[in-house]
DNA sequence: CGACGCCGGTGACTTAAGTCACTGCGTCCG
DNA sequence: CGGACGCAGTGACTTAAGTCACCGGCGTCG
C-alpha cells in the first residue's frame, strides 16, 4: 500500500491537471486513487454504462470509440500517458456516450467522482485546468466532423499519414519515415471508413509516388505533393 | 447604464451557470457585461478569430457551424435564451473552432473572459457549473460524429424530424404537427449534406406516407414507422 | 409593374463509398 | 508439421451521395 501510494503521488504530480496541488492534497488524493492494470484490447469502460470515475493514463494508450450496429468503429481520440480519458460525464452525470478500450497492455490511475469533485471546489484552479483539458477534446471533435462532413477518405488518410509523419517520423534519405503502428482495420477506424478502402487508398499513394511502403515501414516521398492534394481536392 | 444593469442582472439570474451567485455577485458581474444586439444572419464571431468572452443568448437563436471551403456549411448547434454559446475557447485560450451566427433578431450578453475566469476562481461552483454545461456539448457533437460516420442522410433526416417532432409538435387528427422553421439549405447543413437530397429525400417520405407536406407544414403520419426505419436501415 | 433574388423540385449524370467474395501470406500454436 | 486465424490486396459490383442544369413560384424592392 505505501509503495502504490507513492508512485501515484509522482503520477499526479507528473499531470498537468493536478499541478495546483501541494503535498498534503497531494497525499490525501493519491491514497484514495487505485491504480488498474488492463490488457491489450481490455476494455475500460463501455458506451452506455453509468459513469464512475475518471481514468488517469499512466502508462500504455486508451482508444475511445463509437461502435455502430454493424460493428463498425469510429474512433475519438487515442491517449497515451499524462492524459486522462472521461473527464466529462464526470461532472454532467450522464453515461459514457462511447467506449473505451486498452491498445496496448496499459495501466491507469482511477478517481472516484466524489473525489474529483471534492477537489474541485477545494481548488479552483483545477477546475479552470479541466475546463482547459475538455476544451482540447472539443476541438477535436470539431475536427472530426469538419473531416467527416466534407471531405473524402483519400483526404483523411493522408491527413492521417502528414500527422503520423510529423509527430512519428525520423528523418531518412529518401524523405520522413515511420513505422505503421497500426493495423489497416484500426486505421479505417480513425479515419472514419472501412478496411478496403484504406488499403486501396494507400496503394494508390504509392502508385503515385506520394509514399512508399515496405512492409509497416512507410516512407512519406513527397510532402509537398500530398499537401498540395488537400488544398486542391478538399 | 442602471437600467441595462437591471435587466442584464435578471438575465444572469435566470442563466443556470450563474444560479450559484448571490445578489451583490451578480450585481458585480451585471455591471460588467454588455448586452449586445444582432440581426439576422449577422456574425457574432468568426472561425480562425482569438476568442474574446462568453456569449449568453438573451433572445433569439445563434447557430454555431463550420464552413467548407466549397461553402458548404455543418452546423455543430443552435442554442436558444439562457444557452450559453463559445465557452470554450474561453479556457483554453485558442481561437474560436467555428462561427456563430444569429438566426433571428438576437441579443446577447457580453461577458469578458477575464471576468469569466474571475468568477471561476472564486465560486468552484459556476466551474462545476460549467464543466457540466460543456459535457453537453460534447455529447452533442459525439451524437454528431455518430451520425455522420454510420448513417445515411434519409437516417439523419428522420431523426431529425422526429426529434423536432417531440420538441415543437402539436398533435394532430392525423398525426404530429409541427411547422418547419428552416428552409431546405439550412436543413441540410444541420444534417450535413446538400440541398438537393433534403429536399429528394423529404418528398420520398411524403410518398411513403411517412410523412406529409403542406407548406412548412409538416404532418409526421407514421412515427413508428419512420423510427422502424431508422432502426432497420442502419 | 417588372426584375431580381431566394427557395423548392427534379431529371440526368458522375463518382466516392461501401459490400462481397476470394486469394495469398505470415505466424502462432496444438 | 499443418491447420487455423488474423491481416492485407484486389476485382466486380451496388448504391448512396453529390453535382449540374434547369424550371417554376413567390416575395420584395426599385
Amino acid at each position: 500500500m505505501p509503495q502504490q501510494s507513492v508512485s501515484s503521488k509522482e503520477i499526479l504530480k507528473a499531470t498537468a491537471l493536478f499541478a495546483a496541488l501541494d503535498e498534503p492534497e497531494l497525499n490525501s488524493l493519491a491514497s484514495r486513487c487505485a491504480i488498474r492494470p488492463y490488457s491489450p484490447g481490455e476494455i475500460l469502460f463501455a458506451e452506455g454504462e453509468p459513469c464512475q470515475g475518471l481514468n488517469i493514463v499512466v502508462s500504455g494508450r486508451v482508444r475511445v470509440f463509437k461502435t455502430s450496429i454493424h460493428g463498425r468503429e469510429q474512433v475519438l481520440t487515442v491517449e497515451g500517458p499524462g492524459a486522462s480519458v472521461a473527464e466529462l460525464p464526470v461532472f454532467d452525470g450522464g453515461d459514457y456516450p462511447a467506449s473505451g478500450s486498452a491498445i496496448e497492455k496499459t495501466e491507469v490511475l482511477f478517481i472516484s467522482r466524489a473525489d474529483l469533485r471534492a477537489i474541485c471546489l477545494e481548488k479552483p484552479e483545477v477546475s479552470l485546468k479541466m475546463l482547459q483539458v475538455v476544451g482540447k477534446r472539443l476541438r477535436r471533435l470539431v475536427g472530426i466532423i469538419e473531416e467527416l462532413s466534407f471531405t473524402t477518405v483519400r483526404h483523411r488518410l493522408i491527413s492521417w499519414l502528414l500527422r503520423e509523419a510529423s509527430a512519428e517520423g525520423r528523418a531518412g534519405d529518401r524523405g520522413t519515415v515511420f513505422s505503421l503502428n497500426a493495423s489497416h482495420q484500426e486505421l479505417a477506424a480513425q479515419i472514419g471508413t472501412v478496411r478496403e478502402l484504406v488499403s486501396r487508398n494507400l496503394a494508390r499513394l504509392q502508385a503515385q509516388s506520394f509514399i512508399e511502403m515496405n512492409g509497416r515501414q512507410i516512407t512519406v516521398l513527397d510532402r509537398e505533393g500530398l499537401e498540395a492534394d488537400l488544398a486542391s481536392i478538399v
